[in-house]
DNA sequence: TTTTCTATCAATGTATACAAAATAAAAAAC
DNA sequence: GTTTTTTATTTTGTATACATTGATAGAAAA
């Protein structure tokens, strides 16, 4: 969805911390779904039925139908010609426009950043920054992954735009199951922070038309591997 | 949602004609309600409950619960800190990041429609100002809104990224009710008929650049109104 | 008069039953 | 053996009943 509002940025565990309220189950569903989606144990194509999911997390099929009701609302699962709901998937045709948009989003976010950074945001950026440095000589891929989703978020968040930041936040998650497999080799992984360190130059030198096209060459790199691949 | 998918597209009576299959009772609620919030029928922070709904529209309370809860995934509905589900209502800080973020993905919309302009594209464009220009100069405020509606709508299929026009028309939709209001006076109609112009000129120049900051200028002054007035 | 506690009520969350639709499977016809 | 038709099974859509939780009003106490 174009913007989030507030409940569901809570409900949502990515960079807020959930707080203590028990879910209900259909939440409980809904997120998990997300999750592994975004983790790639569900791959895209994957069937998902209500009875099985009910089954699976030992509920009744009214809240598996709402979670999966959810999530296709939100396009995340698609519901194809036949029965059923699906983790989405993609042509390539597809998938450069989908990429295309997030490259857009993500340009926006940077130049907004570059224009509006406030000591908090750039100290934010510099840590994740710093955690990607260490984790690609330490050739720690998993960590990588880790460090380099804080430091694209950290750069949503300096927009100081909540809207800007879901937005992009959404693209990243949604295009999670098709950039997860790259960044393979230790080569990539310092390849990526050093382009991480151009990137956020550009930002910190409130040059905001400079920080936007850095930030298009830096996922431009990104796509061209993922399209290659599928 | 940042990209939707076909199954939504199709569902959605946005530009595509809905096809003749008969939709299911939770998916009449869904698109009912969806076009009444996008009218202004329904204002934003009406509150909205399962069993009112279900009533209403003569269904149990199962698919009203499910098109409420399809909604709020979209971020159109919220659940508010009292139980029941609200049209989203956002405060002037919170509308105007809305705002920029819609701006951002017009500015990006005008700017690929300039490097990629097709012949039918550029076409349906010049059509669409045509009604605009003429709504504006008869002062017919509805046929103005619809045919500037047309005209942005074509902006963002020139695009030729389908991900890139749904997600426009997305904020589109929804900043709605707040757009709703204004261009009352013949004097903004045809004030916005003439920002037109210099848009589509800028577009059709296939200068990127000038493109997107046309387009910048163009809906920032719609929204200098819009806060004005909220 | 104000505050707090409790009881009541209303609305939500979940389970389950049933109906309708679609797909798969089996049987019959060619 | 292939195609068509019929039957069976699976799955979705809807209704309804029940449980649970949050809100609210009224009573009791300060």
């Amino acid at each position: 969805m174009p913007f989030r509002n507030k409940s569901t940025a809570i409900s949502d565990n990515q960079g807020v911390k959930v707080e203590g309220t028990k879910l209900s189950a259909a939440q409980r569903i809904e997120q998990a779904l997300l999750e592994e989606i975004s983790m790639g144990v569900l791959s895209p194509g994957q069937r998902l039925d209500e009875t099985g999911l009910a089954r699976r997390f030992e509920a009744s099929r009214t809240p598996a139908r709402e979670a999966l009701s959810r999530l296709t609302a939100q396009g995340i699962l698609v519901q194809g010609e036949k029965r059923g709901v699906f983790v989405a998937e993609y042509s390539r045709e597809e998938l450069g426009q989908i990429f295309e948009t997030m490259h857009e989003i993500e340009a926006a976010c940077a130049r907004i950043a570059a224009q509006r950074l406030t000591f908090l945001a750039r100290s934010e950026i510099e840590t994740a920054q710093a955690a990607c440095l260490e984790a690609a000589e330490s050739g720690d891929r998993a960590a990588y992954a880790k460090a380099n989703e804080a430091f694209h978020q950290a750069i949503y968040r300096a927009t100081g735009n909540r809207y800007m930041a879901e937005l992009a936040s959404d693209f990243r998650r949604r295009t999670g199951p098709f950039r997860a497999k790259k960044l393979s080799s230790p080569e990539d992984l310092k390849a990526s922070a050093l382009g991480h360190v151009e990137l956020m130059n550009d930002i910190f030198s409130e040059d905001s038309l400079a920080a936007s096209k850095s930030m298009r060459r830096h996922s431009t790199t990104g796509v061209m591997q993922v399209l290659k691949a599928n």
